[in-house]
DNA sequence: AAATCGGGGGG
DNA sequence: CCCCCAGATTT
């Protein structure tokens, strides 16, 4: 943070002034939803732009208008009947929200999409920056935005560090918005940062030579514009620990198919043990383990958590039938079994074969 | 493979 | 306050 929000006004008029003039020339005037700004449409290709790019949204959008042109046919219809035109969308909430709030406006606000920024902030599904979007765009009210791409210019622009979810970042970056929101023109400066931030000050390689703001641009004066906004701190993946026992009889080794959901779903996997390897053989299968050999223990990252495996060796003398368990089965250990298998349970495999 | 997106919900 | 999530796209 280098600048001062306490900067005179008419400094940042000046910004807005040059991102209202670009808008003119280089921003976007003719999408759907902008050739009859309502608030009902615009909400509906906010809400769908939050997640998907533009030229995916057209053609969802326009279906949707069709199918429900006004706000209380989308109020009046079965939720499902919504969730059948988002489909290919994802984030089936969102489109959930955006029922129950039309159902709230039909309800609430006698079918008219509120105009009060606080009746709009309070539906579901809407938060301050989606409100002030609908707001100023449908209405041209003035009201300040954050989403991702003004986020970026003002993170930018200010050298604004830390990561916009931490809430002193946050809150920084909504003092910015605000500082710099002009009075009038706030359907330009509203859709030309957004532009802006999607066409020029984009995440990777900005191109700051067409950027109406690179003169006075800290992020661009650093000459490394792409330190800014910080990035998500990635967490250290909890470390979770396991043991996976081989039990080996007669040349072959013991797998279990694991359950269809969760961690290696519906795969081919060594039985993870609680107990003592010796109790687990007297209770599955009434056998006295000939010799256990504890392995080295090996990590296995998943995007969650790292799991710290370690092997146990478990040899018997005999191999026992497998009873009424189609979940388990010994496989020849010469080769490698033709099933899906977790790709540290292959590893131990390939071991166990060369040591066998 | 990792980062991203805005709001909601829970600790 | 912080963390996690939904899900598909982009890098």
């Amino acid at each position: 943070m280098s600048d001062s929000v306490a900067s005179p006004a008419i400094v940042e008029k000046v910004i807005a002034q040059k991102v209202i003039e670009w808008h003119r020339h280089h921003g976007r005037h003719d999408l759907p939803w902008q050739r009859t700004p309502t608030p009902y449409r615009v909400w509906v290709s906010e809400i769908m732009l939050q997640q998907t790019q533009v030229t995916t949204v057209i053609p969802y959008f326009q279906r949707f208008m069709e199918r429900f042109p006004d706000l209380v046919t989308l109020a009046d219809a079965p939720v499902d009947d919504v969730l059948h035109l988002w489909s290919g969308l994802g984030y089936y909430a969102r489109a959930r929200n955006l029922h129950s709030a039309a159902v709230v406006i039909r309800d609430e606000h006698g079918g008219r999409f509120p105009e009060a920024i606080d009746a709009v902030e309070a539906l579901p599904g809407i938060g301050r920056s989606t409100a002030g979007a609908i707001l100023s765009l449908a209405l041209g009210q003035s009201h300040p935005i954050l989403d991702g791409n003004v986020k970026r210019v003002l993170a930018r622009y200010h050298r604004v560090d830390g990561w916009p979810g931490r809430t002193a970042v946050a809150r920084r970056l909504w003092e910015l918005a605000e500082a710099h929101l002009p009075e009038r023109d706030a359907r330009a400066w509203t859709q030309g940062m957004m532009d802006l931030g999607a066409t020029v000050c984009t995440r990777s390689r900005p191109d700051c030579e067409h950027c109406p703001l690179a003169d006075g641009c800290g992020g661009h004066a650093s000459g490394e514009p792409e330190r800014w906004p910080g990035k998500k701190p990635k967490k250290a993946r909890p470390l979770r620990k396991t043991r996976m026992l081989m039990p080996v009889a007669e040349g072959r080794v013991l797998l279990q198919r694991r359950p269809p959901a969760g961690i290696w779903g519906g795969l081919w996997a060594f039985p993870e043990v609680e107990d003592s390897p010796a109790a687990w053989s007297r209770t599955r299968f009434g056998l006295e383990p000939e010799a256990t050999e504890t392995w080295a223990s090996l990590r296995h990252g998943f995007s969650h958590f790292e799991l710290e495996i370690q092997p146990i060796r478990l040899d018997l003398p005999s191999r026992p039938e497998t009873v009424a368990d189609t979940n388990s089965e010994w496989f020849p250990l010469d080769h490698p079994p033709e099933v899906g298998l977790a790709a540290p349970v292959s590893k131990l495999l390939d071991q166990l074969r060369r040591r066998h």
